[in-house]
RNA sequence: GCGGACAUAGUGUAGUGGUUAGCACGCAAGCUUCCCAAGCUUGCAACCCGGGUUCAAAUCCCGGUGUCCGCACCA
């Protein structure tokens, strides 16, 4: 679906609007209304039933999102997120300083501060790459960090997470201890990451505030779980580093086993892959047509990451393939950083007496862009209505309950609401014009189901049960349709049988 | 952040200096209606913010904010 479609109907429906709007907005947030928090609340609750239920040794933490000075100096976020911009005087082009000494030739330019900075660009007779002058103003940092003074007399510096990955790796010494010393050890966070982006644009891609869901996998390479594994047939659609090299530009439908067997990548690497491509396919629904798996290169990928593959999903809104989450092999990176600058030793000793410092294998997950690409792609116009086909337990209600003529049948849609409420539906009475126009605004926002009460259903207690896709109807008893919306409500799991 | 375009009810839009600011959809109330945005009646609701020019500004000018498209950025 279009990008002007979609945000209207986000408007129209509440779905979600940007933040401040009657002070004329800010750029960057945005606020969910009823339908988007929903959405997005189970949205989270799936991708937690699924990551967290891939091993009985995951666990979902919730850190504070405000991290001292230290830690983010640890990570290097602090060098890598504060870019030294200077901007020539004659044409007005901006340019990272530490870029245009390393094109001369300047080594760890990355690490020079403003006023040397100015000075080497200076020296070197550095010219402006457009207009050919070599004046330039002076470096202005641009941190892409969130960061200010805390404490009463402001006397120390701290910094909203960039991501929730950090929260994580500072975590990882006491869930070792409290979940009994065991690895793999995962560590689950959904929440809030912080980034002043340059320019946010596209509504929930580039936001300055956003949610992230992300389980990191601390585990020893030399014992590796049996379960680790990759069916043999098991295939996704991928475009590899090699691929690309060779002049790719598509992707290709690739077995993982094959992947493994070429070496171009470890078996449990393919294995967290195929279970993050089974959640997406499977639990969120995604269609496979317009799913692909990207590898990231050397010089694409950042430099912690020893193999990056990015989940990306084709939207007509975005206009093209645009990243929803990835799996990262970070190697030992974060905990050796963290060892070194907290002075803490974060390696473990084994039950066989080895001493390690585990890896570090990183899924994420962008709740908001996941939320928009769903709407992009499951979204469609059918004749005059529009239908957001979600998976029943994604969608912000399960089912309406309408009364056909409300004034005769009303009572008993009431009795009958209640009664689903009582059993824990999120189920919705809507009263108010025309059955047709009814099931219209529930398809809009992907409520799955309508039961209608009708004539019949005051004699001998049975109702209509529409099905939102094929519009299709069959008259059902109370019990009936509890085990009806009982059964469209589960979920599917990472253990159950997997098809190709 | 740079360049360009744009900003009118909830949504989509008409309106080139003087309009009761129009239309469609929507929403609400009523009538009707035993099943897919039907019909009839009535109603609700808008000129992004701040300055300026002018007798008069939704309309022209300046600034701000926001959105979109390119460029840059996206550890």
């Amino acid at each position: 679906m279009e990008s002007e479609a979609l945000m209207s109907t986000f408007l129209r429906r509440g779905v979600l609007w940007p933040t401040a709007e009657i002070y004329g907005g800010i750029q960057g947030l945005y606020d969910y209304g009823e339908a988007g928090s929903s959405i997005k609340r189970n949205l989270e609750a799936a991708w937690e039933r699924w990551f967290v239920g891939l091993s009985p040794g995951y666990y979902r933490i919730e850190p504070a999102e405000i991290l001292p000075e230290a830690v983010v100096r640890a990570s290097g976020h602090l060098a890598n997120f504060a870019d030294p911009l200077v901007k020539c005087n004659a044409c007005g082009e901006e340019y990272r300083a530490d870029t245009l000494l390393e094109a001369r030739g300047v080594q760890d330019a990355e690490a020079l501060r403003g006023e040397e900075l100015q000075k080497r660009l200076v020296e070197l007779k550095i010219r402006c790459p457009r207009c050919g002058k070599a004046e330039f103003t002076p470096p202005k940092a641009f941190n892409l960090m969130f960061g200010f003074d805390w404490g009463a007399q402001s006397e120390e510096r701290a910094y909203l997470r960039p991501e929730t990955a950090q929260s994580s790796y500072l975590a990882f010494p006491r869930m070792w201890n409290a979940m009994r010393k065991k690895l793999p050890l995962g560590v689950a966070v959904v929440g809030k990451a912080y980034r002043n982006e340059i320019a946010p644009r596209q509504v929930l891609f580039r936001m300055r505030a956003f949610t992230q869901a992300e389980l990191q996998i601390f585990f020893d390479p030399e014992g590796l779980p049996d379960s680790w594994r990759v069916p043999p047939d098991f295939s996704v659609p991928a475009l590899t580093a090699r691929d690309r090299e060779k002049g790719a530009k598509e992707a290709t439908l690739q077995k993982l086993s094959d992947l493994v067997a070429q070496g171009q990548m470890p078996e449990f690497y393919a294995y967290h892959l195929m279970q993050t491509y089974r959640c997406y396919r499977d639990v969120l629904g995604y269609p496979e047509a317009r799913l692909r798996l990207f590898e990231k290169n050397e010089k694409e990928r950042a430099f912690y990451n020893r193999i990056q593959y990015d989940f990306e999903a084709h939207l007509d809104s975005l206009g093209g393939f645009k990243e929803l989450g990835a799996v990262h092999y970070r190697g030992d990176y974060d905990l050796t950083k963290h060892s070194e600058g907290s002075k803490t030793d974060l390696g473990v000793t084994l039950e066989n007496g080895r001493h390690i410092l585990p890896h570090v294998l990183e899924l994420t997950f962008g709740v908001d862009r996941n939320l928009w690409a769903l709407a992009d792609l499951l979204m469609k116009k059918d004749g005059d209505r529009t239908v957001w086909s979600l998976p029943p337990y994604l969608a912000p209600k399960l089912a309406g309950i309408l009364p056909l003529i409300p004034k005769e049948h009303g009572e008993d849609a009431l009795r009958l609401h209640r009664r689903l409420v009582a059993e824990g539906f999120h189920v919705v009475l809507d009263d108010s014009g025309s059955i047709g126009r009814r099931y219209a605004r529930l398809d809009e926002i992907g409520t799955p189901f309508a039961i209608t009460v009708d004539r019949d259903s005051l004699t001998n207690q049975t109702y209509t049960l529409r099905e939102r896709d094929s519009k299709a109807q069959r008259r059902v008893t109370v019990e009936e349709l509890a085990v009806a919306l009982r059964k469209a409500s589960l979920f599917p799991t990472p253990h159950s049988e997997v098809r190709n």
